[in-house]
DNA sequence: ATTAGATATATCAATTTGATATATATCGGT
DNA sequence: ACCGATATATATCAAATTGATATATCTAAT
């Protein structure tokens, strides 16, 4: 799924400027998706070139000449159409993961400090999500928030879970050989 | 992290052609980070550049002309330093929570053929990576394997119970109002 | 009156994806 | 021995995206 399609997917919830599309990323889709101004205000543009959006200027306060954009019928049916072809899935990138696949060349003390980090960003994303439930929403944007919390709670239980024995493996062979034997997934 | 990075990593583990590291990526780091060819090749050669790597074609079988990377002093070193400063983190890109943050738009139908999908798809990366614990190996990646377990199962659970629930809500109203209330998260 | 932080837009090099092209090697089946 | 499918191997490129930077105005607190 492009940048552009959930842009269509935010403008049907209100009108808009690039900021405004921003903010709503950090503050409502953050545990799922992120976009910078860098993608986002491109993808506005080409979107009114299609003839999904349309945009004017502002006059009024605070910001007068911010750019408020508005979907239009065009843009709204292909977002339900984009909606109903996309593919549910999932990508991850976790730093913290291959830090811990390559933990035998880090330090006792650097490893416990990433375990440390990392159990209190999932408790910092955890709180708020959390804070969120309280607020009234649609069944649908109440999942994923719940999804989010779920997933992050076995995060967080995972690594307190784990911490100690790591940890006591980690002293005990502190020149684990590195020649790794790597698990092989056969393709399917 | 970049991927010229997690390439010096892998190069700890064996020599590799470029197909190789491919190949590591899809069988034993896919739960937690993908890369492709058209980065693969150009990472390459530019740790050749930076002196990271060294290559020499091979002239035996099966593959007569292929380049072998393997990781020079310099690189080892440089590896454990970058890997010492990497902030523990993770990016996550959910295109299935993008459709449920929008189901309200989807028909009934179809909201319930997705959420089968994504059921499905986590049960088959489970069943993968549970192959993957009878093999023996460090107890980092045995830690990525199990964290990779526990996260899985906790988002088929999730689909599992909340299944019923969504599908009957979406069902009683088909036209929840699309003028959403957005969760507001305080930008801290 | 000043200053810090929020609002708002824009741009760009560098990175990465995803698709495509090409060629040889292997292996099972006929 | 031949065929076709799959695996091995490298390369390239347009398009998407990141992440950083620059600029300017507005608001609220001191």
């Amino acid at each position: 799924m492009q940048l552009k399609t959930l842009c269509l997917g935010l403008l049907e919830i209100s009108d808009a400027t690039g900021y405004d599309i921003k903010q709503m990323f950090e503050r409502s889709l953050n545990h799922f998706h992120a976009a910078s101004y860098g993608s986002i205000y491109p993808a506005l543009k080409q979107l009114e070139q299609e003839g999904h959006v349309k945009s004017r200027i502002e006059t009024g306060s605070p910001h007068p000449g911010k750019r408020l954009f508005s979907l239009t019928e065009q843009g709204h049916a292909h977002f339900i159409d984009s909606l109903t072809e996309t593919e549910p899935d999932e990508t991850i990138r976790s730093e913290f993961l291959v830090l811990m696949f390559f933990s035998h060349l880090l330090e006792t003390h650097v490893l416990e400090e990433k375990l440390e980090q990392m159990e209190q960003q999932y408790g910092s994303k955890l709180t708020m999500l959390e804070s969120l439930l309280n607020q009234e929403q649609s069944p649908g944007i109440r999942f994923t928030i719940e999804f989010g919390i779920s997933v992050l709670s076995a995060k967080r239980d995972f690594i307190r879970k784990n911490r100690q024995k790591i940890l006591q493996n980690h002293k005990e062979s502190p020149d684990y050989d590195s020649r790794l034997k790597l698990p092989v997934e056969k393709s399917q």
